[in-house]
DNA sequence: TAGAATACCTTGACAGGTGAGGTATTGTGG
DNA sequence: CCACAATACCTCACCTGTCAAGGTATTCTA
């Protein structure tokens, strides 16, 4: 019934640069591993993926090269920057953050009831 | 740095009908519980307010009537259907799933694990 | 040798959020 | 008493991100 989609709008960037913490990667690859990461729940489409892509190279979070494959099809790599990092590392504080609150919000959820109880 | 709205998003509807689903309410107040629930971290603004609710009162999960009230400004009820409870339902079971989801895709975080793990 | 798979890309339509504007009433500090 | 904040409602035009639908090119495989 919830439509995905609209959840993830706010995170594509940020499940982008995930991957690309751990290494340099590619459009096709990347969104493989989201499909299986998530077991086949999330998928990007690819025209989302390249919109993603192109916000994420003009905000100078990464920035891509061809490769040098000498067979298949040719491959743009992306690359995470420092900026980047920076980056990702915000929107993981902030994420977490922001679970709690709507879950609250939604779910009317203990956890955060017992994240208030600690500070007491 | 997270844009908050983006992920809201797809939650406005299901945060709405929560409050609704304690006790009838109205759109000033329903975003004040909101804003103080969220510790002011969350606010839906009017214009986002309205939408939604016209959105959810076309599809029949709320309905609307004028309060009473013989003193202060008229206010505009709200009320959920049974449609609107069963369609919150599921969205709070949805809303759980894709939270271990993006979990794991921007934190990489160890709760799912945990849960694959029970599964065995 | 046809078709699936890999791999990239663009365009236009669409939906939800929101800034900026509006109306009307009541409470309140000076 | 009066200005202003607060309560309470509403609309419209614009923006942004998603995505269906289209495209190209190469390689693997039955």
């Amino acid at each position: 019934m919830l439509n995905y989609s609209d959840i993830l709008r706010g995170l594509t960037d940020t499940i982008i640069l995930e991957q690309l913490n751990h290494m340099d990667s590619y459009g096709y690859q990347i969104n493989k591993v989201i499909k299986e990461y998530s077991h086949a729940k999330i998928e990007l489409k690819e025209a989302t993926l390249y919109t993603s892509f192109r916000r994420l190279e003009d905000g100078e979070l990464i920035l891509s090269y061809w490769g040098d494959e000498n067979s298949g099809a040719r491959r743009r790599y992306y690359s995470i920057t420092p900026k980047g990092r920076e980056f990702l590392k915000e929107n993981k504080r902030d994420w977490l953050e922001i679970q709690g609150i709507i879950d609250r919000l939604v779910v009317g959820n203990y956890r955060n009831d017992l994240a208030d109880l600690e500070k007491n």
